[in-house]
DNA sequence: ACATGAACTTA
DNA sequence: GTAAGTTCATGTT
């Protein structure tokens, strides 16, 4: 068991100060009058670290006199940070004395800062061998972080966070933890008073570090820049180079780490209850004396985990029932050797049955466990991992289930070598066709495993799919479905790894035991969800959905994600420098005009001065919550009235495309792979399509020049590939057409007219080639309103008619197309008879306001009635196009790839040789992936990039 | 630090 | 009128 040792580095002032604000609001004074906040809260944290993470070397590390050095550098040193509150100078003595007491060794080196002693100690640290966590929320120590040594971040809400090298890369978007300084040189640091570059802030210091690499790779360089920017980095090299020397943190402070007087040992326990006594401490005293009991205890418990014997719960502490405890394989069925579970468990799940969860941590039990993994015929199994990115997550263990309220845990180990070896063993198990695997979102632990080159063979069963199917307007995710379904409450993720969001921990930081508990327990739910389910998919009629469409999509989902798309970062970078420029001349301009400066992004501010100042209307229309509305359609039509509205909008909409597109893809391109890997979301969409995010590449710009920009910078892998994009022409349309038997509208798709033509061509009565523009953009506006379930009120406002010309045209086009009406009415009544409607292949929608009196939420759920049917049959057919071109794909071995889905359009990397085999097959599987009363259309389009693919 | 609403992007 | 997702400002832990 003897692990790396590990050394903690409190950096005292950073949670003094942290603890000494946290109680600002209601400070801690005793009876004699001390505010006592800063005491405990930093001893909270520090008696929080050790009960969580047990150091065997602990040392707190204290400034002195603050930093000789820098003064000398830079005499505005911190010179602006505020006085040192009397509650904490106060603090102070008492906290020597607390350490003192409980034996921690205080480090202190006059002349210098806390930060230089953690760092030189550090070093040295890892020099003989040592784990370095350094204690401390203070983002500066990200510069210290090296493979033995790492932040240990306090949260806001409780918890830590570990910031290794992968997390500081992330978080400051840097390669190198070095970096960090440079980051800071840059964009300064007001608190610790470096100045940093003039107009450089967060984003353009991240942006500088990746093109340039460091302060003097920028300095070097200014001749990439442009504009006001370059001149004031040029004018301030000198203040550049200060400022990051002002950000290093020393290595060479004249300190000595010595293994021994860093040893935790045994505090003075009366003293320390003698000290706590004096201040009045009494739920800390219960805290401290807890948090060194505990250690007794858990030494206790590891020297007997693996021993085979059944051991008597006797003390509370002994929380997680059965895990390492096992006399394993004997026991089927044996209710003598299950273990209930105990007080201390059954507290977090009111309603929780008996359960024998085990994790395998020997040779001779992985072997008997693999052995009879290999003999089951339905397994359901759950990978932990050591984040949510499939594409960067590690395996931290796999749970498995084949029975209720049974399964086991099998950890991994860190090394990748040992990982490897170890998923080898398994890989009978998942590649085996015979054995079917069950999870929920398996497109996840998919991706996970293809990255350890293991594929996910046999017949699957996703519960978070199967849930989709059965109430698709539902949340999945497994604990609402163990509630909803099982009347159980798991155990929450966020009780192991913290709250959700930026602060949790890796699921590695956890006690194995407790891994053990709340994976088996994932893998137990999910397997009785899919008892539940497997009868629900049946009664709704959506097995076969199921079966053909959704389960087999999701390793296409996989396959793609897993792909990625090149993306041309230069080519942004250069966009945005263009935009940058264009938004601050439109920014200025609007400032004349308003006649002052003002936050142009902020509705509310624009309100003010629109409708307050320049009061541009009398009756300004307001949102719901009061404010002025400034939105677009509310905006172009005061246009006319004041030059300065075409300015906002011109602002609004290339600052949407700077910071949504032009800015934010290339930071998302994945490390790892040098691609964009979008997420395809399978069950969110009511209707049966699919979303995407992280990015969503399902909305980059196109109806206007300057977006449509954007698609220029996703580009094949290489000059051996272009881009085939393959959109299906009208398909919503036609499949209206062909549901509702419209004759007319099916001939005017037999024929391949224009479609929109040909409907103006017969609700104006004239021939299809004397169509004006404007009556053909009407006419699309109707075919496009039927498709969302029209009203006169709507058209009108999409329109430059007014209402009774509206109502008047969606008359004449029913006249026109009478089956059309028909088919709606006929949607709305079954939707009343039966509370769904459905798609071609059976998909449903449940419409519970179908029927209710309020109209405007009855119309609404007509609308969908109506809606559903059409988008959901849609959504059907490409999924069933992409299906038989993945399996087509693979078949033939081709080097060609289906990268992405936008609803109607497949975009493909294609090798040029396969190029006309690929065309092909693309066109005649979408067109014929499913048969309706109305030829399917399929346009491609090649090019060099997504746009020119179009 | 986190959630919400407004605005804007797509099919 | 349908279906989505992201960003920014803003107000509240």
């Amino acid at each position: 068991m003897s692990e790396q040792k590990r050394l903690f580095l409190v950096d005292a002032y950073a949670l003094i100060f942290r603890g000494y604000y946290a109680f600002i609001k209601n400070p801690r004074i005793n009876s004699k009058g001390q505010d006592t906040s800063a005491i405990m809260g930093f001893m909270n944290s520090l008696l929080d670290v050790i009960k969580r993470e047990r150091p065997d070397h602990l040392a707190v590390c204290f400034d002195k006199g603050g930093s000789a050095d820098r003064v000398e550098m830079y005499e505005a040193y911190k010179a602006n940070r505020d006085e040192t509150p009397e509650g904490i100078t106060t603090a102070i003595p008492h906290i020597f004395e607390i350490l003192k007491a409980m034996h921690i060794p205080i480090m202190v080196k006059e002349g210098y800062e806390a930060d230089d002693v953690i760092g030189t100690l550090s070093r040295q640290a890892e020099k003989e061998g040592y784990k370095t966590y350094m204690v401390t929320p203070d983002k500066d120590f990200a510069q210290l972080v090296t493979e033995n040594v790492f932040m240990y971040r306090p949260v806001f809400g409780g918890g830590y966070e570990t910031w290794g090298i992968p997390e500081v890369q992330k978080k400051f978007e840097v390669k190198d933890p070095l970096q960090v300084i440079d980051f800071l040189g840059m964009m300064g640091d007001s608190s610790d008073n470096i100045p940093g570059l003039p107009g450089v802030g967060e984003k353009t210091a991240k942006k500088f570090i990746k093109q340039f690499g460091s302060m003097e790779g920028l300095l070097a360089n200014t001749d990439q820049l442009k504009g006001k920017m370059k001149e004031k980095i040029e004018a301030n090299g000198e203040l550049g180079l200060l400022s990051k020397q002002l950000a290093t943190i020393m290595l060479d402070v004249p300190v000595t780490f010595d293994a021994k007087d860093f040893e935790l040992d045994h505090p003075d326990v009366e003293r320390v209850k003698q000290i706590f006594q004096d201040l009045e401490f009494r739920r800390l005293t219960e805290n401290f004396l807890k948090t060194f009991a505990n250690n007794e205890e858990t030494s206790t418990v590891e020297s007997i985990t693996h021993t085979t014997e059944a051991k008597t719960t006797s003390s509370k502490l002994k929380a997680s029932a059965g895990a390492g405890q096992f006399s394993l394989f004997d026991s089927e069925g044996s209710n003598a050797s299950k273990t209930e579970t105990d007080s201390a468990f059954t507290r977090k799940t009111a309603e929780t049955t008996s359960h024998f969860y085990q994790y395998i941590d020997t040779v001779t039990s992985k072997k008997l466990f693999i052995e009879k993994l290999l003999q089951q015929t339905s397994v359901c199994f759950d990978t932990e991992t050591t984040g949510i990115n499939p594409i960067t997550a590690e395996l931290v263990g796999i749970a498995f289930s084949w029975e209720a309220g049974k399964g086991f845990y099998l950890p991994f180990p860190e090394e990748k070598n040992e990982a490897q070896k170890l998923i080898e063993e398994l890989r009978p198990f998942f590649e085996s066709e015979s054995i079917e695997k069950i999870g929920q979102n398996l497109k996840y632990d998919i991706k996970v495993l293809a990255k350890y080159n293991v594929e996910v063979k046999g017949k699957l069963f996703d519960t978070m799919l199967a849930h989709y199917l059965i109430n698709p307007d539902m949340r999945h995710n497994m604990d609402v479905l163990a509630e909803t379904y099982l009347n159980y409450t798991p155990i929450s993720i966020e009780t192991l790894i913290g709250k959700k969001g930026k602060n949790q921990l890796s699921m590695r930081e956890v006690d194995l035991k407790e891994q053990t508990e709340y994976a088996v327990e994932d893998a137990d739910i999910t397997l009785q969800l899919k008892e539940h389910f497997q009868n629900e998919l049946g009664e709704a009629n959506t097995q076969k959905l199921f079966d053909e469409i959704e389960v087999p999509l999701l390793k296409v989902l996989a396959d793609m994600e897993l792909e990625g798309i090149n993306l041309d970062k230069d080519f942004l970078y250069s966009l945005s420098g263009q935009l940058e420029k264009d938004i601050a001349e439109l920014e200025s301009k609007i400032y004349k005009e308003a006649g002052e400066e003002f936050n142009i992004a902020s509705p509310k501010q624009l309100g003010v001065i629109l409708f307050e100042k320049l009061k541009l209307v009398d009756k300004p229309k307001k949102t719901k919550t009061g404010q002025y509305s400034t939105s677009e359609d509310v905006l172009s039509y005061l246009a006319k009235d004041h030059k300065i509205i075409q300015n906002i909008l011109d602002f609004r909409g290339l600052s949407k495309l700077k910071s949504t597109y032009v800015d934010a893809l290339p930071s998302q391109v994945e490390e790892t792979t040098g691609r964009v890997h979008t997420d395809y979301m399978q069950t969110v969409a009511a209707t049966g399509r699919l979303s995407s995010n992280n990015p969503n590449l399902q909305n980059i710009p196109i109806r206007t020049e300057r977006g449509r920009q954007v698609r220029k910078a996703f580009i094949p892998r290489s000059n051996d590939y272009t881009l085939l994009a393959a959109d299906y022409s009208q398909i919503e349309l036609r499949v209206i057409a062909a549901l509702s038997k419209e004759e007319t509208m099916i001939e005017a798709f037999n024929n391949g007219e224009d479609i929109h033509a040909s409907t103006a061509s017969k609700v104006f009565n004239i021939p299809i080639n004397e169509v004006t523009r404007e009556q053909r953009s009407n006419a699309k506006t109707v075919n496009f309103g039927i498709i969302y379930g029209v009203s006169a009120f709507g058209l009108s406002n999409q329109t430059n008619l007014n209402r009774t010309e509206a109502k008047e045209l969606i008359d004449t086009y029913y006249a026109t197309y009478p089956k059309l009406r028909n088919f709606i009415s006929e949607q709305v009544d079954f939707a009343r008879d039966n509370g769904y409607v459905q798609t071609v292949l059976g998909r449903r929608r449940y419409l519970k306001d179908i029927n209710s009196r309020n109209a405007v939420v009855r119309g609404a759920a007509e609308r969908n009635a109506v809606n559903a049917p059409i988008q959901g049959s849609a959504a059907d057919i490409i999924k069933i196009a992409m299906i038989n071109i993945h399996n087509k794909l693979n078949e033939g071995d081709f080097k060609t790839k289906m990268l992405l889905q936008v609803h109607d359009e497949l975009v493909f990397d294609v090798y040029k040789p396969e190029l006309e085999t690929i065309k092909s097959l693309v066109k005649t599987e979408m067109e014929n992936a499913y048969k309706l009363d109305v030829p399917l259309d399929v346009d491609l389009d090649i090019g060099d990039n997504w746009l020119e693919a179009h």
